[in-house]
DNA sequence: CTACCATTCAAACACTTGTTTCATACAGGA
DNA sequence: TCCTGTATGAAACAAGTGTTTGAATGGTAG
């Protein structure tokens, strides 16, 4: 019963999504990923040439759109005439929240995201940080220009602990239980307000 | 080459620590674990039962230590006259430090316990709550009742930043770069003091 | 010694894995 | 209409999976 309007790439995709999310890349076999798509065994293969590649090109395509995201929010906020440190991590999570809220598989996708980076991946590690480390570069000059007292080893420390709590959280989505008075989306714009007050409470520690 | 001076059980137990820490529950086989103990395959069912049951004792081996580990911590702390924010922390986090730098396989259990906690396990979640779930609530408590002020639904949103930092932060030890001028326990001590520093000024924020 | 028991072992079990093969369907261009 | 290249299909492939079996081993108690 899957949506035949979409091409059988994108299904199998979206699919992927979904069943790598639940059970993890070994967890989670091609017959599994074809029959939900609702499409041949040999579409993956033929369409891919691997799993391993068909991984790839998931990791692909939600990465370029969440970075293209933050990489715009970024510019935006430094355009302003009073930078904040808030409005910095504002631009940071706000588009991967929005993802985790998208109905469209990037729920799956952040808690795929979260998953694989707690396997220490490495070939996923140096994926992100060959086509997306320019941007969490950015991101890492702009805090610390407004943390100027802050030793250069204070800040990676905390840096990580953001992105610990960030990428935690967002995986976890739906754990600290959405009351049924809020919208998704104000449940989401909690979340961010949240986050990024406790981020910047971290990073501002004394 | 493994040592033969340890039991058959513990030999397949930490051979599966680390191979499943390095390739996921369903990435390494029972093959490579027996192989890398130096043991017979049917091994691992004769004394396990079965591949599941081997990942259940895994944790409750080094989870049971933990706890027992962390009690004692927060029980020492609530003695002392003035309790702060930082001590209860420190309580928390220094035993899995400690557990995380542990030369006998500490170190792939940690990583291992992030895995498994991306991966969502619900039987996992389930075995943790069920077992160690009280003290986690008196860390809880012990916190809460140094935030005052603090709304419940505030405390909740950052607890959840605080595991998740630890917990990334712990699997990813060893990425922030020991200076070579540091010996491991001073970098333990560093990595906790910069989390504990972190964590209490994000549960302090305005 | 004998009998017993827990343990180890090689081999096989039934099943699933990612990948390949080759036949088929079906479109658009000449 | 015939041809061509893309896409899909069912089936098979070799390799790897967790688990089971039944025989061999070796130490211990009677």
């Amino acid at each position: 019963m899957t949506n035949q309007h979409f091409s059988t790439k994108d299904r199998i995709l979206s699919a992927a999504e979904d069943l790598f999310a639940k059970s993890g890349f070994a967890g989670a076999s091609l017959r599994q990923v074809t029959s939900v798509a609702n499409v041949n065994l040999a579409a993956v293969n033929y369409h891919f040439g691997s799993k391993e590649n068909l991984i790839n090109e998931l990791f692909k395509r939600r990465l370029d759109e969440l970075t293209a995201q933050r990489t715009k929010s970024l510019e935006q906020v430094l355009k302003e005439p009073s930078i904040t440190l808030e409005s910095v991590l504002e631009a940071f999570v706000a588009p991967a929240l929005t993802l985790a809220q998208d109905r469209g598989g990037g729920q799956s996708f952040v808690r795929l995201l979260a998953r694989a980076f707690a396997e220490q991946d490495q070939r996923l590690r140096r994926f992100v940080s060959d086509n997306y480390g320019h941007v969490l570069k950015e991101f890492a000059k702009s805090i610390s220009s407004l943390l100027p007292h802050l030793a250069k080893e204070d800040l990676y420390w905390r840096l990580d602990f953001v992105s610990g709590a960030l990428t935690y959280a967002m995986s976890d989505f739906g754990m600290i239980k959405k009351p049924p008075t809020l919208s998704e989306d104000q449940h989401r714009q909690n979340a961010a307000r949240q986050f990024v007050r406790f981020a910047a409470a971290g990073l501002r520690a004394p």
